[in-house]
DNA sequence: TTGAAAGCGCTAACAT
DNA sequence: ATGTTAGCGCTTTCAA
């Protein structure tokens, strides 16, 4: 039996062509008459043929992948852009090859490395703040570069995100609204996590525009679990016994703030408000309801594989900083 | 300047040596002489080179990936499979293409057919069901094929995962060990994640085996989350007022019974037992803390990355099935 | 619209 | 230990 896979000539032969035109069939249908289109899709379907991409990367100097950068693959938020990604690429025939950086600016520049030298046909990074290295490297890529889940003026090339400063704000302002006294903030990893350090800024700046002492503040060094967020609201109850609203960097934190109040007898949200960020999934479902950041998560990804596939088709590129906004989503909590 | 990236010959002319050595140096160090070694090194240094994989994995006819299929990019027991898969495989030059299958066998076959047109050097999938198909591909690959989160006495290639039924099982014996009288499951999408039909399955076994009633149950159909997990609590306890102990197919899902039980005014342990399945982060954060199937999550990742690795260095398979266990947690909630 | 043919940049025999 | 050389399977001018 046939002991290797079929090859683009194998197809050639079967449906008496040349590859030239079976290549053309394969990748831009229209440029072949239908009559020939229609053998060599038979041939294609009698030899169940695949086409190298390898070779055909090779051939074009570009490939059928998008290298993607995120700083964590266990982290919910970056997971639902990877799947909006994913669903909005579906079917285009593009790859996504994945790295975690691990929120490190070191591990990124390698991992940009590495990912450009598959030729991808783009490539996605987490955030705006990048190394000289990592600068380099994507200004000489020559392809499309999206930063995601940040804003800035001058973007490498396409930015995608939203202000998170602006959403650390908003909440300071709600905590002040619903009748917060004294402001406090719980977080994680803020030193690495940038966006994370920029909620907490708005958070703080709004703080100060309104008149109020500044927050009073733990952060933990770990990731952000609910474990963490336990301790932190633990040590900040002990620390500020006169808190009465606290933004938790993340929902993950705030889950577990949620219950360290509850231990404690501190009723949530009479004693103390609590405000997340994510409007991850249980969000919703805690008791009371958490009032949190909602951030485009699946959206961004949705964006970016739109912008892509245009790019692709050669159209050209309009609009290079896509702020897709946040919403503070109001429940039970504050 | 130098308007393309360096290619193999440059650094080869700037060593003074030819490509062959500088694609050995690249590859295998050992295999060439300490001088020869640091003048190639040096070279590939000033010219910032960096090696063409598509070519290579043209020239080779394999390439330096490895193509997972999970089930949802979302569900934290994939994403730390894929985290630990990723750690264990740091430093080795291997990349992942990861496909979502999104629970479908359907999808799961074009997923693996175009991850095979990449010629990864091994694949990974979740589960030991599989279309024809894609068995078909999967037997005809030739490369190492990994089966991961379940078990099978006939893998493809090799499994590494754990016995849902038994994990399902222990739950149900641990559950009647408390004092329950009368058991309930609350589960989502059993239908086409089989690994939490297994569970269920298992359950349902050990409960008849231990003389009890056939628990009652309530499952969504849509993808697990703390709301659903909360809808159907709240349907089962309608249902089914004389429930004492229930076991959630997943964590997210338990989250979202806690606070629906305390909602409806049921103590958790006292009046209602309730174990979950994932120990994710939170469930040790949660009031009560849960109690809860620890599945291999991160190990299963790590076990895998670690058998490929040795299999790419042409150490014969031994083992091919690999049963990392599971760990019932147990907390308060139960 | 289709075909002929020259690479794409590397790897792997094989030879030295 | 190192070099020579013939491909890997496709894409893409260019010509017909």
């Amino acid at each position: 039996m046939g002991a290797t896979r079929p090859r683009m000539v194998d197809v050639a032969r079967v449906a008496g062509v040349s590859t030239a035109t079976v290549s053309r069939a394969l990748r831009e249908p229209e440029a072949v008459s239908p009559r020939m289109r229609e053998r060599i899709d038979a041939a294609v379907e009698r030899l169940s043929y695949r086409r190298n991409l390898m070779a055909g990367g090779l051939a074009s100097a570009r490939s059928m992948t998008i290298g993607v950068v995120i700083p964590s693959m266990i982290n919910a938020f970056f997971s639902n852009t990877l799947e909006g990604m994913e669903s909005g690429l579906a079917g285009s025939g593009y790859q996504l090859l994945i790295g975690n950086s691990r929120y490190g600016l070191e591990t990124e520049e390698q991992l940009v490395a590495s990912l450009l030298a598959w030729s991808p046909a783009a490539i996605v990074v987490t955030g705006c703040r990048h190394s000289r290295g990592t600068m380099r490297m994507l200004l000489d890529a020559n392809i499309p570069v999206i930063e995601m889940w940040e804003l800035s003026d001058r973007p490498i090339d396409t930015v995608v995100g939203f202000s998170q400063r602006t959403a650390g704000a908003a909440a300071a302002r709600h905590l002040i609204e619903r009748g917060a006294t004294r402001l406090g903030f719980i977080g994680a990893m803020l030193s690495s996590d940038y966006r994370a350090g920029d909620r907490r800024a708005g958070f703080m700046a709004a703080a100060a525009e309104c008149g109020f002492a500044p927050p009073a503040e733990v952060s933990v060094p770990e990731q952000a679990t609910a474990v963490g967020g336990a301790k932190a609201l633990s040590q900040l109850m002990d620390a500020h016994p006169d808190v009465d609203a606290v933004l938790c960097s993340n929902d993950v934190m705030a889950l577990g703030a949620i219950f360290e109040a509850h231990r404690h007898g501190w009723q949530v949200p009479q004693r103390l408000k609590l405000c997340g960020c994510g409007d991850i999934d249980f969000a919703a479902a805690t008791e009371p309801a958490l009032t949190t950041i909602r951030p485009p998560r699946r959206a961004i990804g949705v964006k970016i594989a739109e912008v892509l596939l245009q790019r692709f088709a050669g159209v050209e590129a309009t609009e290079t900083v896509f702020d897709l906004g946040f919403e503070l989503v109001v429940r039970g909590s504050t």
